[in-house]
DNA sequence: GGGGAGAGATGCCGC
DNA sequence: GCGGCATTTCTCCCC
């Protein structure tokens, strides 16, 4: 155990990525106040003083210390804590560190950014480049239309040259993408003075109470998928090795 | 390197948590398509069969396979890829592991909950119970209406006796708590054929433009803090035995 | 399993 | 920093 310790401070000292599996207890103070009971957890420090206690199953950390948290392990009664504050964000956390199974720590090295398509992004882009997805004579007017009261992602006119409000979801449209809509085309109304605005969500499913209010609204659904990287590749033919290079 | 795939192996099929740093590239393909460069990460395999990348620095993960996903270690022309796919969620994943700098595995024992205290249900409790806190003579009526009108965080009556719905936000209420609000109050005027139901929004604050839409609403924002474990503390005069803290 | 909403949400971008 | 909003959101709860 001692060994261990030594060790975790040594790799804080140098600022090393650090990670422990331990059976410990964890107290968290801040936005809420949080309790875990003993048990075996996977404890992870990172470079930028990030802490993360990971149950051996789930996605998500069952507890954490957002990046610039002071971590100090500390011996009080013959118990062994872990104690980590971030004071800007008012934030506490006590590990009582009953056993430490193993642990490792490494200087990592990565500067790079994930690239990503088929966001919600890359699809108000597709809609805007290829309108008649949407109907038959629509024309794009603007994209990404900044208002006091959110993101509008593509402004358009319809045949009969409606001022149309569309709203892009990537997956199936709820309740509250419709009150988004309505919340763009009203302030489009009141900021323009005029009446009869248009909305249209466009997104690959709605569910039925969704779609039950843009009845009530007069909004229309469109299905839309988002476009995914392997439709881009079959239409662009790039080949394997410009994979992921070239972002839109 | 191969004796680090072995262990891998290994502690895969004894069904262990396992964590190794790697110099690696990461192409995703599922909901979205996603590409990393070479980098150092850190991979996180837990018992569940989730899998974590996570980069030196940052909360989340950079990437990740989700629950009951399977992975397989492969050499292909003399490159080591570890593959995962999720065939439930159509996800899949190719890490091409250039070099594993250390690697670690164990059985993890932890069937532990994190118990909570501060959350929105506990807002809406308080004010449930001591609905002053609202206003003078307001009653509460009924708590969590989640089956006729949608989840009402408290439904009262003010001291004119009208039908009142609170929405609870624990931060900084927004635009979408409004229209959320806006949203039950004329789904309750509606359902019951009655008018003049009022919207309350209890939350610490409100941002400028959500005030504003209140007022247009004729509703009305009342500054709320959640309560938090401490003040329970304080005021129940509780023991930390009483709620399972076996030490501060 | 779908729908609705909270989360210690986090992260991004624009003003 | 605030505000609005997407997220490979995740997670929980209820029907």
């Amino acid at each position: 155990m001692e060994n261990k310790i030594e060790f975790i401070n040594y790799a804080m000292k140098h600022n090393e990525i650090i990670v422990f599996s331990t059976e410990c207890e964890v107290t968290y103070s801040g936005r809420v106040e949080a309790f875990l009971p003993l048990g075996d957890r996977l404890i992870v420090i990172k470079q930028d003083k990030t802490l993360l206690v990971h149950q051996p199953i789930g996605n998500n950390p069952i507890n954490y210390m957002r990046a610039n948290s002071v971590h100090r392990i500390t011996k009080e009664d013959g118990n062994t804590y872990l104690r980590s504050k971030n004071v800007e964000n008012k934030d506490f956390m006590d590990i009582l560190i009953k056993k430490i199974h193993f642990v490792n720590s490494q200087d990592l090295k990565d500067g790079q950014k994930v690239q990503i398509v088929g966001s919600e992004k890359d699809m108000s882009d597709m809609i805007y480049e290829n309108p008649q997805v949407i109907a038959k004579g629509f024309k794009g007017v603007s994209r990404e239309e900044q208002t006091k009261y959110g993101f509008i992602d593509v402004l358009g006119l319809d045949k009969e040259k409606n001022l149309t409000v569309i709203e892009c979801k990537r997956y199936k449209a709820d309740l509250g993408a419709v009150q988004q809509l309505r919340r763009y085309v009203e302030k489009i109304e009141s900021s323009k003075g005029i009446k009869g605005v248009k909305g249209i969500i466009a997104a690959p499913t709605i569910t039925a109470n969704a779609e039950k209010m843009m009845e009530d609204w007069g909004f229309k659904f469109v299905s839309v998928k988002a476009p995914k990287y392997q439709e881009r590749f079959d239409k662009s033919q790039m080949n394997l090795e410009n994979f992921g290079l070239t972002k839109k």
